[in-house]
DNA sequence: TACATGGATTTTTTT
DNA sequence: AATCCATGTA
């Protein structure tokens, strides 16, 4: 593009290195589409490995160079990595644009965030005028789950004779409701078909749901973007918002759901000034409603149609490899057609490894993840991704016995673990003595005390005038007394102690230390995430800023036993496939790659549900660079069974993998399998396996 | 009223 | 594996 050879702002120094100079052809037109004043809606269609992040972070600062003020810009994505890896990418290319020196700062974008953050931080700022409490909190799921539990007991609903849904799955269908947009009558019958019963109770549970979120102040996830949205039905506000932002950029479009994509039709009806990336190969969370309906229906959806622009030139992976992940996606019944190319040659082949059972699989990845570090590839660049938290199980044992340090994302999340929300609990409830979730937690804690007296304390302080008072007077079971007295003396500190942040948190753990002795075995183990609390507590101002902060913002995970390896150290990576979206690494490995596993059994209901499995799949294998294996145990262990239990089902391989797809891979397998190959070759072939399963088909 | 026990149920991925 | 719920006991 000519443009660039002219400088944008006259300057007196050497003429600075074009910023936009290692731009492809494909990315440069993204970059400076909508440059002849005019804005219209585009679509990037970026593939794996595109350099999708480069390009909306160079289209940013290309808005900035030209003029627009980024105080002005609304940066929008879906996942917190995804928002920092954009903030961090757009920094340093606007810094790189502006020639600035080391000691000067890019220009902040105060408006990049995560759907939800951004909400949160819109629905503060105009509480007042749409009539929500400025200072509203923010519950998590568990809080969401705890509120929903209280209220069904309350309803009655736990002691019918026929089993009311859990508290973990009204939620789910509360949430897939709001955020997928339908009648609660559709959800129930299209995602939650044993619960169909129960339609009427389930309304009037969500009913006194959002009553009781409102008379507490609390929005839960799924609130923010309600809010938001309901916000922006009102014309005044819509254009009001609209004008406010000049620019709406918005990546990983794939996993925004029909909400999401409301409140970027009303900021934006026309679409002028907007632009959003992704790819619908690589959409993985229908689960949570998302819908790919939006980013495949998104040109049409503005008159005139929204320009699209597709990525294809891969810079992350060899090309066997990305043949072999084109051959995955050319499977998928609807797309954005695109291939993606590659330079980079290389004679390695993906691999597709047999293995006898879960042991050897894990055994073998940790053979060759020591053997790819003795070539040189350390650990951190080394990643193993399964399709679920728990099917690492098997080899996180045999990296444990070998001393192989590893981290693991995915899985169980920091604000899920119970001794984190006790202690975040007994700051809520010091903080206001009428949160009664917070209340009701904590006072069980107290031995002695249980659901009952709990409830009739948190009545004495919903009733009283004086809650502090309420809370102070109250007499509990006299088993309970002793124990109570030292609650309520922690809280009369805390009180007090109010102004003086992070001490409230050292009175707190002086409280709750003894009870997490009591309560649970692992309490060495638990006392390492309080820790980690407390560390994380002196980066914040106030305790109303830290408990607001920590539900949209938490840290990773909760420490394992090994416990967190130092950041200098090397390690290997373990990840949920949804966790690793976005990332890349030299040699990567799936482990089961197997019916049942991907696609998880659970999900091979419906066709759009084994298409999503097939895009987990693709995302999985896109993430490497040099090195893949799909990892294919012929013996695959259920896992909802007893301790000792030794159900396990013949696994075939994955349905994705079809002959054409195998094709591209190389066969290995492992010296048990091997010889037991060469003893079924001298006697008949029989897959007793697929032919047990196939009566039931 | 609190707690222990056993049987049943749900089962994933993230904000 | 974790949670929920009914039942029995102190």
């Amino acid at each position: 593009m000519t443009a660039l050879a002219t400088p944008l702002h006259t300057r007196t120094a050497a003429p600075r290195p074009d910023p936009f100079a290692s731009l492809n052809d494909e990315q440069r037109q993204a970059v400076f589409h909508g440059r002849d004043g005019t804005a219209p809606p585009l679509l990037i269609i970026a593939g794996a490995g595109s350099g999708k992040t480069l390009t909306l972070a160079a289209r940013v600062a290309r808005l900035v160079l030209d003029g627009a003020d980024p105080q002005r810009m609304l940066l929008l994505s879906f996942s917190r990595r995804a928002a920092q890896d954009l903030q961090r990418r757009v920094g340093r290319v606007l810094h790189q644009a502006l020639g600035f020196g080391a000691t000067q700062r890019a220009p902040e974008l105060p408006w990049a965030g995560t759907f939800h953050s951004v909400g949160a931080r819109l629905l503060r700022e105009y509480a007042e005028r749409i009539g929500l409490n400025p200072a509203f909190t923010i519950a998590d799921r568990g809080d969401s789950e705890d509120l929903l539990g209280l209220l069904r007991h309350e309803q009655g609903l736990s002691s019918t004779h026929k089993r009311f849904p859990m508290k973990g799955t009204c939620l789910a269908i509360y949430s897939r409701a709001v955020n997928s947009r339908e009648p609660l009558t559709e959800v129930l019958q299209q995602r939650f078909p044993w619960c169909r019963d129960w339609e009427a109770q389930l309304k009037a549970l969500f009913r006194a749901y959002l009553a009781e979120k409102q008379r507490q102040c609390v929005l839960d996830y799924d609130d923010l973007l309600l809010a938001w949205w309901q916000m922006l039905q009102d014309p005044g506000f819509a254009a009001e918002l609209g004008a406010r932002f000049s620019q709406v950029l918005v990546d990983e479009y794939q996993d925004t759901n029909r909400l999401q994509a409301g409140i970027l039709l009303a900021l934006k009806p026309d679409g002028q000034g907007l632009s959003v990336v992704g790819d619908d190969a690589q959409s993985i969370y229908a689960f949570r409603a998302a819908e790919v309906r939006n980013i495949l229906d998104f040109p049409k959806t503005f008159e005139p149609a929204a320009t699209v622009l597709a990525l294809q030139q891969n810079y992350r992976s060899t090309q066997p490899i990305l043949q072999a992940c084109n051959a995955v996606i050319a499977e998928a019944p609807e797309r954005f057609a695109k291939t993606l190319w590659s330079e980079r040659n290389s004679a390695e082949r993906p691999q597709l490894v047999s293995l006898q059972d879960d042991a050897e699989q894990g055994a073998w990845v940790a053979d060759e993840v020591l053997a790819q570090r003795e070539q040189g590839i350390a650990l951190k660049r080394q990643a193993v991704l399964f399709r679920t938290s728990h099917h690492s199980a098997a080899l996180e044992l045999e990296l444990m016995r070998r001393d192989i340090p590893y981290v693991k994302f995915g899985g169980l999340k920091f604000l899920e673990a119970a001794h984190v929300k006790d202690l975040l609990s007994l700051l809520r409830w010091s903080q206001n003595p009428r949160h009664r979730l917070a209340g009701f937690r904590v006072a069980q804690l107290v031995p002695g005390l249980g659901p009952a007296g709990a409830r009739k304390l948190l009545d004495g302080i919903a009733h009283a005038v004086d809650a502090v008072a309420a809370l102070q007077a109250f007499r509990p079971a006299p088993g309970a007394a002793a124990a109570w007295r030292e609650l309520r003396e922690c809280l009369a500190a805390m009180g007090q102690a109010g102004a003086a942040w992070p001490a409230a948190l050292d009175l707190a753990l002086r409280w709750y230390r003894p009870q997490l002795q009591r309560l649970h075995e692992d309490a060495a183990v638990r006392q390492a995430d309080l820790e980690q609390l407390q560390q994380l507590a002196g980066g914040y101002a106030s305790r109303e800023a830290f408990l607001a902060e920590l539900t949209l913002d938490p840290p990773e995970a909760t420490s394992d036993e090994a416990g967190p390896p130092h950041l200098d150290e090397d390690y290997l990576i373990l990840s949920t496939i949804h966790s690793a979206k976005g990332q890349e690494w030299s040699s990567v490995y799936v482990l089961n790659v197997v019916d049942g596993c991907m696609p998880a059994d659970m999900a091979a209901g419906s066709a759009e549900e084994i298409d999503e499995e097939r895009r987990l799949l693709y995302v999985a294998m896109t993430r490497a660079q040099h090195r893949l294996q799909l990892l294919v145990p012929q013996r695959f262990y259920v896992t909802q069974q007893s301790a000792r239990g030794d159900r396990h089902l013949w696994g075939g391989l994955s349905r994705f993998v079809t002959p054409a797809v195998a094709a591209h891979f190389d066969r290995r397998c492992s010296q048990r399998v091997a010889a037991l190959a060469t003893a079924a070759a001298s006697s008949p072939v029989l897959d007793i396996g697929a032919q047990l399963r196939s009566i039931w088909n």
